[in-house]
DNA sequence: GCCATCATGAAATATAGA
DNA sequence: TCTATATTTCATGATGGC
C-alpha cells in the first residue's frame, strides 16, 4: 500500500481542521459528536424534545450515532401515529426547513393523510429551487472555472479550480457582512444557506451554519433512503450478487439492453429527450449511500452489459457519447445508482465542434473535409508518415473527387485534423487532453506514447462530471472515494472540477505511469484529504477495506471502469469478451463493491 | 453495405550511454 | 562504434448498429 498523506504542518489547513471539529452526522466512529450537541441541532430542525428522546431510545445502544437517531425520527415523524395532529406535521415540517405556504399547499394536493406523498412533493419543490439557485451559483462561478483553460501557454500547469488559499480566504471572510454571498460562493444553495443563517442566529460560527446546512441535507437524503431501508435491512442478510457467469448463459439478455439512439442516457445538456426519473428504477436493494459509478465501452461483444447489469444488482445502464458534451465521440455505458435530477455542467463547458475547440485548424480546414466531430480518441495515433502520404497525393490530385473522398476516410480513420497547407495530423497530446476535459498537460512528464494511451483509456471528464455532479448538494463537505482502475484520474478531476471536496481518496491503479501522473494533480491541486494507494485491486481484501472504512468512516462513491482491452471493437487480437485476462477484472469491482456495501450496512447498525 | 471502434505485437528505426 | 533501450511504424479483422 502507499499512502501519500497531506502533511499536517501545513499553513493553510484551516478548513479540514475545522471540518474535524465541526463533523457531525457522518456515521464515522471519529466524527461522532457530543449528544448534547447533536440533541440541540434536532430541536433546531424542529423535532421536539419529546421525541428526540424517543428516537434515542427507540435507536438503542450505548451510544448511538447521530445519522442513525436522525432516521429514527424521521421514520417516527412521518408514522401514522405521529401523523395524527395535522398542526404538529405542519409545525415539524416548517421545522425542517420547508416554508409554510409549501407545506399547505403539498398537504392540498395530496390529502393530509397521505405524508409520504406529501412528503415527496415538498423534496421536489426543495430540489426545483435548489436547481434554480444552483444554476445562479453556476454563473457566480464561471469567473473562477473560467481559468481553468490556458489557450495561450500550453507549458503553463492551470488547476484553479478551487484552490487551498481561495477556500481559506472565503471561510477567513465568513464573519463579514456578505455572510450569505460567502455561503453561496461555497457551494450552498441561497435558500438554504438564508434559511441556516436565520436559523442559527447571528452569533453562530462558520462551523454551526455550515453543520445546520448539513444536516438538512442529509435529512432530505435520508428521507428517500428511509423510504428503501426496509429491504436494505434485508439485504444484510442476503449472499453476494450473482457470481460470474457463462458467455453461453446470458443469451436470453441480451435482448434486453439496446443502446439507444440518439445515446444521451438520461438526457444531456442542450439537447432534447431530458429525463428525471430513470424508466427503470433502481431496485431498492441497491439504493446508495454509499454510490457507485461503473463505466466501461457501449459497443461491446453481445451480451457483456446485460452481464454486467445483472451482477450490479439489474440497474440498466445509461448509455452515453460524449460528443453531446464535447467536439468528440465517445460511447460508453455507465451503470450507476445517483439521483439524475437536477445534473448540471461543470464550467467551461468545451467546445462542440472540432474547429470551434482547435481554431487554428480554420485556416486549412478543405470545405470537402464536412467533419465537425471528431471520431473516438483511441490510444494510438496515425504515423508521420501517413501525414506525409496525403500531403503529396493532394499536392497531386487536390480536385480529384476520389482522392478527397480516400483522404476524408483516412481522416476519420485516425482522426486527423488539418493543421497546415495539405497537411492533415493526429491530436497533439495535450489537445486530447482538452477535448476530455483534463487540464492542460495533465499527463506531462512521461513518454508521448504512454500520453496516448493512457488518455485513450481515460473518462470524458465532462460527461462523468455531469453525472456527479448531482453529489454536490449532498456532500458540501466533502466526500470518501474509492477509486479502481484510477487510470489518470478522470472521475478525481471531474470531482475537482465539480468543487466537491476528496476528504480521502482510496486509489488502485497498475500502472506505475497513471500512479505518477494521478499523485501530481493530486499535489498540484493542493489537495487536502489523503491519497492512499494500491497497485492492484486483489491487494484490496475484504480485512483491508474494512479496516480503511473504520479509519475513514466509510466511503461515499465507489468509482472505477474496469479495463475494456478484450470488449473494445479496435482490438483485434484478443477481443474475448467479460472473461478476457484483463476484462474480467469488471468482478473485482463488484466484489469490491460489495464489500463496501455490506461494511456500511454494518457501520450504520 | 457502410461505418466506427478506451488494441496488440512485431519489426524497424531512433536515441542514449559507455 | 557498439549495445541497450525507447519510440515509431505497420499489419492485423470482427463486431454490431444503422
Amino acid at each position: 500500500m502507499l499512502h501519500a498523506k497531506h502533511s499536517a504542518g501545513d499553513d493553510d489547513d484551516v478548513n479540514w481542521n475545522t471540518d474535524d471539529e465541526i463533523d457531525n452526522f457522518q456515521s464515522s466512529p471519529r466524527n461522532v459528536v457530543h449528544m448534547d450537541e447533536t440533541v440541540a441541532k434536532f430541536i433546531e430542525m424542529g423535532f421536539s424534545i419529546e421525541m428526540i428522546g424517543r428516537a434515542v431510545e427507540e435507536t438503542g445502544g450505548e451510544n448511538p450515532e447521530p445519522l442513525m437517531i436522525l432516521e429514527t425520527l424521521f421514520k417516527i415523524s412521518t408514522s401514522p401515529e405521529a401523523s395524527s395532529s395535522k398542526s404538529k406535521v405542519i409545525d415539524e415540517l416548517i421545522g425542517m426547513g420547508f416554508s409554510e405556504e409549501l407545506v399547505i399547499k403539498a398537504i392540498q394536493e395530496h390529502g393530509e393523510e397521505n405524508l409520504k406523498e406529501i412528503t415527496n412533493a415538498l423534496l421536489s419543490y426543495a430540489a426545483e429551487k435548489m436547481h434554480e439557485t444552483e444554476k445562479m451559483h453556476e454563473t457566480e462561478n464561471e469567473d473562477i472555472n473560467n481559468n481553468y483553460f490556458s489557450d495561450d501557454n500550453d507549458d503553463i500547469n492551470i488547476f484553479s479550480g478551487l484552490s487551498s488559499s481561495d477556500e481559506e480566504n472565503e471561510l477567513n471572510s465568513f464573519h463579514g457582512d456578505g455572510r450569505l454571498q460567502d455561503l453561496i460562493k461555497m457551494g450552498y444553495p441561497r435558500k438554504e444557506a438564508s434559511i441556516a443563517l436565520e436559523r442559527c442566529g447571528k452569533i453562530a460560527s462558520l462551523a454551526e451554519v455550515v453543520d445546520f446546512i448539513f444536516a438538512a441535507q442529509m435529512a432530505r437524503q435520508l428521507d428517500e433512503f428511509w423510504a428503501a431501508s426496509d429491504e436494505q435491512e434485508r439485504r444484510i442478510n442476503e449472499p453476494p450478487p450473482r457470481r460470474r457467469r457463462l458467455n453461453t448463459d446470458i443469451a436470453s439478455d441480451d435482448e434486453l439492453i439496446r443502446l439507444p439512439n440518439p445515446m444521451i442516457g438520461f438526457g444531456v445538456p442542450k439537447e432534447p429527450g431530458l429525463i428525471t426519473d430513470r424508466p427503470v428504477p433502481i431496485p431498492n436493494i441497491a439504493l446508495g449511500p454509499p454510490y457507485f459509478y461503473y463505466e466501461n465501452v457501449a459497443m461491446t461483444p453481445k451480451g457483456v452489459w446485460a452481464t454486467m447489469s445483472s451482477h450490479l444488482y439489474d440497474i440498466k445502464p445509461e448509455f452515453v457519447d460524449s460528443l453531446y458534451f464535447c467536439a468528440a465521440a465517445r460511447k460508453r455505458g455507465y451503470i450507476h445508482n445517483l439521483p439524475i435530477k437536477n445534473r448540471f455542467e461543470i464550467q467551461p463547458t468545451p467546445h462542440y465542434t472540432i474547429q470551434e475547440e482547435f481554431p487554428l485548424t480554420k485556416k486549412w480546414w478543405p470545405a470537402w473535409d464536412k467533419r465537425t466531430k471528431l471520431n473516438c480518441v483511441l490510444t494510438c495515433i496515425a504515423s508521420a508518415q501517413l501525414t506525409n502520404k496525403i500531403r503529396k497525393r493532394l499536392e497531386k490530385h487536390e480536385r480529384d473527387p476520389a482522392v478527397q473522398k480516400d483522404i476524408v476516410d483516412q481522416c476519420k480513420k485516425w482522426n486527423l485534423v488539418w493543421v497546415g497547407k495539405n497537411k492533415a495530423a493526429p491530436l497533439e497530446p495535450y489537445e486530447m487532453e482538452r477535448l476530455l476535459g483534463f487540464p492542460n498537460n495533465h499527463t506531462r512528464g512521461i513518454s508521448r506514447k504512454d500520453r496516448y494511451k493512457s488518455l485513450g483509456n481515460s473518462f470524458q471528464v465532462d460527461t462523468v462530471a455531469y453525472h456527479l455532479s448531482v453529489l454536490k448538494p449532498l456532500y458540501p463537505k466533502g466526500i470518501n472515494v474509492l477509486s479502481l482502475f484510477t487510470g489518470i484520474g478522470g472521475g478525481e478531476v471531474a470531482l475537482h472540477r465539480l468543487q466537491i471536496p476528496m476528504k480521502l481518496v482510496v486509489s488502485v491503479e497498475i500502472s506505475e505511469v497513471n500512479r505518477n501522473i494521478f499523485r501530481s494533480f493530486w499535489e498540484q491541486t493542493n489537495q487536502r484529504g489523503d491519497l492512499i494507494e494500491f497497485r492492484d485491486v486483489e491487494e484490496l481484501d475484504d480485512h483491508k477495506i474494512e479496516g480503511l472504512m473504520d479509519q475513514y468512516g466509510g466511503f461515499d462513491l465507489v468509482i472505477g471502469g474496469s479495463p475494456c482491452n478484450n470488449l473494445a471493437g479496435a482490438n483485434r487480437v484478443s477481443r474475448t469478451g467479460l472473461e478476457g485476462d484483463q476484462s474480467s477484472l469488471f468482478y473485482d469491482y463488484c466484489r469490491i463493491l460489495e464489500a463496501v456495501r455490506s461494511k456500511a450496512s454494518r457501520m450504520r447498525r
